[in-house]
DNA sequence: TCAGTTCGTCGAACCGGTTCGGCAAGCTAG
DNA sequence: CTAGCTTGCCGAACCGGTTCGACGAACTGA
């Protein structure tokens, strides 16, 4: 069922048809419905294949997906789904690729194979070659988040400083003195995680301006380590009032180690951090959290990555986002020790 | 950097160069040697689209993906996680698919483009046109749950049935007598969702046998809907003393409603279900319930539509899991009213 | 009436691989 | 010495689209 064979049908040549379905040249009404016809009757589709080798294009886009075996955070989800959909309304299809062990091999299967017209990378580190060799090669990619020394190329990304601050600022509004910082774990600290650096970056800037006293910690994604880490915490420093965190999958440990401990959220104790909305409301008391705005960031992503593939010469542009803090139920008064 | 230029180089034909990449004919060490000194110098990766054109296969699977706006969730991120690492794997791409509203228009893409070598389908209704289509078509497909009828096609499941059955007697066991379910939304089992329909039927059929007193309750995606439940359950019918969910979007909704409610879990109210094992250690205290084995079910398809792919004419197979239930510390003996 | 346009269509080349048949060189066997 | 086989490579066709140049017919204006 090729375009030959829609062509034989219709009685005209296999170009006709072709310009007949794409409308790159005018086409008599008469002949175009005759077309129109057999393709309706067949169900004929182009194939993808043979329309990427002839033109170049795959209407593709690649999704370079954080390695499997970590937790996976609900914005991650959120977002996935996002791109997806946003895409789709683009009529591009979304290409996961695995970055894990030998991210190479994948990344050589997209670029090297091209596979897909552009590539949407998640996950990115302060230091991240992969951003820095799709810079390098000219090829069209939007990251979400920004490296080091990229704040001029193409991504989209969350200003996890300003948001630590702010959270800061909120706690210390509250009367609290002596803050903890619930990071993501250390080994993701260490490769130069962007959001974990930028965010423990506000953290300690905020505390500083405020004269707090405050202590980071890392923790592992899951809700075990959460709870580990609220009872290291306490002993460190058992005054601690409150914590920022940007570890949602850990929150629901730190909410059973809190509550281990015999302090009430928010009585006792307050919790805030940067968290995507359905894990902020599914503990309770619901997270006073920077909501990260999963889905609005893919949709960006994807439109940044268009307008790039439409106009490959268009100057860099990126999108920092800065959501407000969602007030909840977590957060209160510092009681008067 | 296309195939010719590599011969050019090395001084030979196109054809030998392909054969001596693919390995099809044998091709003289020495030959072989210059063709691939010529290719590691260029970097040189065949077009994705040039080779899926000739030999009729993409290399890539489709994942035909839950609609994006409703909630995900966490097993089903685990799942596309794995997924993707296992067709890593065997050297299968996977092309994201939204099955959204305009369902068809995708399933246009994936199909009538030959975008894909097989698909895998999530979210699998007990009266599903998509897998019943793709089965009169005898496309590769590999659906994940089975459908009413299609008990000998190709699948990987949970046994719901089973697995709701197993809840109930455990807290029959435990000396409940009167029971709620917590199914998910309405909207998705009146459209026939397959986890619904038979974690129901599971439910009723163990609670019949046990002559426990129950009411079964459609339950919202989401935290709020889970509160809410609760307090149409202890309003219904005070004296219930335990639930069983399906639902782990709801999950931290069904605490918070049990707390607001002064039943003191498990003292004074029991909790099961069969939910991912991430959302069951998240809740506090955590719960104890048949873990959804997601990356297992995502490996297991891949490995299914691996073998339809290789073997088209193989006799159709399919994995029933029924992994036990968690003891964990959200269920407790019937307090003696 | 004839040159110059415009319109609609066609044929052929091309995208970058794969694959088949064939051919020449080198070897073995009769 | 030659028939027959093996080995290693090449040329050409093909996969299924897109796109460019050209060409005939109908239409315009002088």
């Amino acid at each position: 069922m090729n375009i030959g064979e829609i062509a034989r049908l219709a009685g005209v040549s296999r170009s006709t048809v072709s310009y007949a379905l794409s409308g790159k040249r005018p086409v008599s009404e008469e002949t175009r419905r005759k077309i129109q016809r057999v393709v309706d009757e067949l169900g004929y589709r182009p194939s993808a294949s043979a329309r990427a080798l002839a033109n170049g294009r795959t209407s593709t886009i690649g999704l370079v997906f954080p390695p499997a075996g970590n937790h996976y955070t609900g914005m991650q989800l959120d977002f996935i789904g996002s791109v997806v959909e946003a895409a789709a309304a683009c009529d591009y299809d979304v290409l996961l690729s695995p970055s894990g062990a030998d991210s190479d091999r994948s990344f050589q299967r997209l670029l090297g194979e091209r596979r897909v017209d552009g590539a949407i990378l998640m996950e990115i580190r302060l230091e991240d070659d992969r951003v820095d060799h799709l810079a390098s090669v000219g090829f069209p990619a939007v990251a979400i988040g920004r490296t080091a020394h990229n704040n001029d190329g193409w991504w989209v990304g969350l200003d996890h400083t300003a948001l630590a601050e702010a959270c800061v600022h909120h706690l210390a509004d509250l009367g609290h003195r002596r803050i903890a910082f619930v990071n993501r774990p250390e080994q993701l600290l260490r490769s130069g995680y962007e959001s974990a650096h930028h965010g423990l970056e506000g953290f300690t800037k905020a505390a500083a301006e405020r004269g707090l006293t405050v202590r980071a910690y890392c923790c592992g994604d899951d809700a075990a380590s959460g709870q580990s880490c609220v009872e290291r915490i306490l002993h460190d420093d058992p005054a601690t009032t409150a914590l920022v965190t940007l570890n949602e999958a850990a929150l629901g440990g730190l909410y059973r180690g809190l509550a281990r401990a015999g302090r009430h959220v928010p009585r006792d104790f307050s919790v805030t951090g940067v968290v995507a909305s359905r894990w902020a409301e599914t503990v309770t008391p619901q997270l006073t959290a920077a909501d990260v705005p999963a889905a609005e960031m893919g949709r960006l992503a994807v439109d940044l990555l268009m307008e790039r593939l439409d106009q490959p010469d268009a100057p860099a542009r990126h999108h920092l986002l800065t959501p407000p803090i969602s007030l909840r139920a977590s957060t209160g008064p510092a009681t008067s020790d």
